[in-house]
DNA sequence: AATTGACAGTTACGTTTGTAACCATATCTA
DNA sequence: TAGATATGGTTACAAACGTAACTGTCAATT
């Protein structure tokens, strides 16, 4: 028994906030490749665009809330795709602070091309994991969802 | 069946990277806010620390393979900690392109401080996602680290 | 021994990020 | 109805980031 094993027992490897980042960081990053190659949309950007084409009309700050985005990346990134022709505001009638976001025709379009990218890197990440080991992941990832729902803020 | 449904069957909530970068944001933010609160260590000095302390003397290369950090972040968060006089680094006696990493005795200290910080976090998390929960994540994590060593580059 | 290529680590540069301050509007309280 | 407070969203600024180019050293080839 060496001196590191006096020091302490703590394993890095062993620690969760460290492995489900580096594995977030992992399975993100191959699909972010994707559409930042062919489309040159950010992250922020494309989450937002999923949020508004799954889910239709929203505020800033519903799509924040969805995705767990800070309001300065939701609002940067509505204003890139606001350039871009994929996204319009609208007014809300009563509260002149509020805006209602939406999809273009061609930001619906896109979003239904990078769908597609989705759903096939869906398929490939179920080879690469093996039924069971997606099945794990899943539901460990809605235990931590829960546990999100319950820490609110 | 409205428009939305026509559109398409995807669902960003059911979508893989997004829920894993959603939740990895969640766990790791949680114990992100105590290190930096309490040392003002920024993530990569945490984790250049954490590999350090448990695995003895390293590389900055080998740092940053065992944690998965880009060799620019490694050398910065070298330079802080060295600065900090966590952190001294000796020449390799027969390549002097090699640097060997190793903390000091205060930086040793520190790191044991935040062992139990990380330990008593692990705590916490197996309470908040339940012992099945905790269990199902962590198979789910093997599943994709396993991924991770198969896609090797 | 000179040339080439590989590798460890650092640095310069442009981009992305979070914090905090901000503007405008709405709501609550007195 | 005035003043205080909260909220939706934007912006300024500084810190952190990745890419790519760089320095210095080693190994292989000639």
């Amino acid at each position: 028994m060496d001196a590191d094993d006096v020091m302490s027992d703590f394993d890095l490897e062993q620690f969760l906030p460290f492995r489900l980042n580096r594995a977030a960081e992992f399975i993100a990053l191959r699909f972010a490749a994707a559409y930042k190659a062919e489309y040159g949309l950010t992250r922020p950007e494309w989450r937002t665009l999923a949020a508004l084409g799954s889910s239709g009309r929203m505020t800033a700050t519903e799509v924040g809330v969805h995705s767990t985005m800070h309001k300065t990346k939701v609002s940067r990134a509505v204003f890139a795709l606001e350039e871009r022709r994929w996204l319009k505001r609208t007014q809300h009638e009563d509260d002149r602070r509020v805006e209602h976001l939406e999809l273009t025709a061609a930001g619906t379009k896109a979003y239904q091309e990078l769908t597609r990218l989705a759903r096939a890197y869906s398929a490939e990440l179920e080879k690469l994991l093996g039924r069971d080991g997606l099945q794990a992941l899943s539901s460990g990832l809605t235990a931590v969802e829960n546990a999100m729902a319950q820490t609110r803020r």
